[in-house]
DNA sequence: ATTATCTATAGATCTATAGATAATGC
DNA sequence: ATTATCTATAGATCTATAGATAATGC
């Protein structure tokens, strides 16, 4: 029985690398690692991506999105202000337990290498404005009408990314910490989801 | 004039590492790099502390030490419980802000390097049992007294870490992104400082 | 004598490319 | 013909150490 075309080495290289570097980091992954894994030799990587930085860019970029997403849902079904914003913590949250070392990788490589940071501006300069602005219009109108503090979109959007990312970032130590079976982790995970929406929501009252 | 006897080789290689170390992280440091900034032959750095792990190994311990300090402070005076979290959240927060690169390097050298997670676990079963659950009864008494709700301390504790760590972590992008003065980046961070100790405050409500 | 510093170098990577060979698509 | 793959290698690091030389402390 003959693979799917899937085997193609292209992909299998990029699957691998973002494994690696998720894992590892940029600079602690190699591509002569990466071909190892792959099964294919060290050259394949510079045919098919030239240089290790643009292989990492391709991949970078493309978590990025994927981060950003969440925030850029629009309001479907015009829901109160409240039910949208539990929405979107969930969401939210949700993305990062099945992604949880984008947070790690995304932090990383921006602290460490200031070309990553132009590459962020640039890609904050393409989002569409209108999403952002009509979850700030609509927070304003709830301040006005007196159900929320007054308060800045940019406190609430940091909060929420506080405290969402952080919990994974910590739990490979918790893990190590306190040798928990995958049955409990799951259950830290989604209780500290509560725990978040709980801590934002009350944050919120006038 | 004579320089200090703190132009030190020693002392020197020990203070430039601790800064590449925070600014690039281990892998993106190198031994030849420290020497050329301390401006002495790269032979040097290995004649102080043999290899390049030993020598993060010496500064990451330190820092890892500091970064777990606020928490380790006995409740001096007899405070009011609420009082007393009050002081270890602004003690905390004001130690990152002095010290805004030593998460990142926590975070990332743990997480992409397991053998530095034996090294923390053993810094943690060496932690003065006490003081924590001191922390632990304090927190306790306050929920039987209906003061607060049912919760338990390591809640409380990442809850605070979240939102302390991230606001630097974030910082970095936010001056990039947003182009801020010095000025006005004391004031976001003073602004949020409030913000984190309301937030706080407010999740502890029964 | 002991300690600090330098020069020089071994040995291990690692990235990137050149050039040969095999596989595939018309 | 074109595309994919391999072998081989140049050139740049980097870590760690050996061994020579200079500085310091008694």
């Amino acid at each position: 029985m003959i693979h799917e075309k899937d085997n193609n080495t292209e992909q299998m290289i990029l699957k691998t690398a973002e494994k690696l570097f998720l894992e590892k980091g940029f600079a602690m992954t190699s591509t002569t690692e990466i071909a190892k894994e792959v099964g294919c030799n060290q050259a394949m990587v510079h045919y098919y991506f030239r240089t290790k930085e643009k292989l990492f860019e391709s991949i970078f970029e493309n978590k990025m999105k994927n981060f950003i997403a969440p925030f850029l849902k629009p309001n479907v079904g015009n829901l109160p202000f409240e039910e949208q914003l539990k929405n979107l913590i969930e969401a939210h949250f949700d993305f990062i337990k099945n992604n949880p070392k984008i947070p790690f990788l995304f932090f990383n490589e921006l602290l460490t290498n200031p070309k990553r940071q132009e590459s962020l501006k640039n890609k904050i300069a393409q989002l569409p404005q209108s999403v952002i602005s009509n979850f700030e219009k609509d927070l304003q109108a709830e301040v006005e009408k007196g159900n929320i503090r007054p308060m800045n979109i940019i406190d609430l959007l940091l909060t929420i990314i506080s405290l969402n990312v952080t919990i994974f970032f910590a739990s490979p130590l918790i893990n190590t910490i306190t040798n928990v079976s995958d049955d409990d982790f799951n259950n830290v995970i989604e209780h500290r989801k509560r725990e978040n929406l709980l801590i934002i929501m009350r944050s919120l009252k006038p």
